[in-house]
Parts: structure tokens; C-alpha cells; sequence
DNA sequence: GATGCCAGTTACCTAAAGGATACCAAAATG
DNA sequence: CATTTTGGTATCCTTTAGGTAACTGGCATC
């Protein structure tokens, strides 16, 4: 197949609906949290420094809207919930790799511009 | 060398780093704009759909800050100005190229699942 | 029976982002 | 000479994101 060439409105709209979904302080950090083993409501806390109860239960029902993440409640005594990221969160991988090389680099560069 | 492993606490952290930049609806979009050779500040308010004037001198001014954008004043006569986009801007392209794949796919996965 | 953990909810508030509208001077165009 | 284009500013306003703090009910622990 003939590699597809976006046009600039069509790579512009395409960003924007990324945007969308993912902008904001928390939501990627809370994903990559939760993919990293942190499933319970107050691991996921933890994990994710600074973030507040009242943000992190917002953002949780938001991916969970746009199924990024699922809810599920264990019938143990006392009841626990667990997070999972779904595959389709899986997909966000290179795109989050892509971001934590940048956001690497880009500290790096600050240091050797502004040092001391 | 190894590849290093970062820690969940490094990722979020250069995660976060990296959205304080380029967060925002607009700062993408213009990049994209500028770096499809839209030079002038008209050429890229009329390349990125429903952007203001107001905002887009706003963006365009914390993308000079951040060394992404840069203000050329031609004294020309009339006297025209023009924006461009920095090497180190260009090094944002792997990750806007995924975002822009992720947003293609996910709106094509809208459309699945919610159809007509 | 007081304290603490879990998984949140509720109400309130502030700061920032973004939008609407009008306006400006200088030059070009009709 | 009226209009349009360029590269923006200036005001004002609304919306949203995010933060602070208090509180809940159920269970477990000391």
C-alpha cells in the first residue's frame, strides 16, 4: 500500500482529538501508574505524587469513559477495587515513549542552558 | 551501552515535563502550521482552524520563551514577519507523528463502536 | 471504643486557558 | 477615497482544570 500523506488540517485535527484524551497533569501519569502494577485506588495514589483524591477519582471515571481503563469490584470482605488499563491504553505505548525520551532530553537541555 | 531503565516515578515526572510544554489546544497545531511553511503570522491564523488572534500572538510568544519558535522582523516595506520552527522543535517530530497516528486511529475506532 | 485504612464524595474556591469583540497604523488594491 | 491586508493589542468575559478541606461508611486493629 501507498503510505498515506495527512494534510496539514487532517494532521492538526488528528492532534487535537489526541489532546483530547489525554491532556492534562494526570491522566497519562495515572495510566502509566496503573500499568506499572499500581491497581488499588490508594497505590494509585501514591504512585502518582501530588495528586489529590478528589482529582484522581474524577480522572479515573474520565479514562474510564474514553476506555482506557476499567473499574472492577471484588465481592471479597471488605471489597476491594482494581484498576486495569485496557489494550487499548496499550496502544497510547509509543506515543508515551516517544514523550518520556523528549521530556528527558528536554530536561537535560534546560540544565546545559541554564546552569548553576 | 545498557539501556537504562527509568523507574515509574522518572517516567512520570519526564511525562509531565514533556505535556507542560505542549499542552494546551494550540501549541501543536501551530508547530504543525509553521513547519508546513506557513511563515506569516495571517498564514498560520488561517491554517489553524478557529484560532483568535489574541490567542495565537499568546502561543506564538511561550513558543519563542520555550526556543521552539523564532520571530524573524524582515525590514522590509512593507515590513513582514516571519515564525519558524527551531532543529529543536523538530526534535518534538517522533512524538507528534505518533500522536498524530493515535488520534487517526482513535477516531476511526469512534466510528466503530458508535455508528450513525 | 478510639484509631486507622480503604474508596471514595461533597462543597467551595482560585488561577489559568481560552473566546468575543473592538481597535490600531501602515501599506496595497480597486 | 473606500476597502482590504498585515501584525498584532486591549478589554472583557466564561469555562475549565485543578486544589483545599471536610466528611462518609464499612471493616480491622490496638
Amino acid at each position: 500500500m501507498a503510505k498515506k500523506e495527512l494534510s496539514i488540517e487532517q494532521k492538526i485535527k488528528y492532534v487535537q482529538d489526541t489532546l483530547f484524551v489525554i491532556s492534562g497533569k494526570w491522566k497519562l501519569p495515572i495510566m502509566i501508574a496503573i500499568n506499572n502494577g499500581n491497581n488499588r485506588f490508594r497505590d494509585i495514589q501514591r504512585a502518582v505524587p501530588n495528586i489529590t483524591t478528589r482529582v484522581l477519582s474524577k480522572e479515573l471515571k474520565d479514562l474510564e469513559e474514553n476506555r482506557l481503563v476499567v473499574r472492577t469490584v471484588y465481592d471479597s470482605l471488605p471489597v476491594t477495587v482494581s484498576y486495569t488499563v485496557t489494550p487499548y491504553c496499550k496502544s497510547l505505548k509509543p506515543m508515551v515513549d516517544e514523550m518520556i525520551k523528549w521530556g528527558e532530553n528536554h530536561r537535560a537541555m534546560l540544565k546545559k542552558i541554564k546552569p548553576a
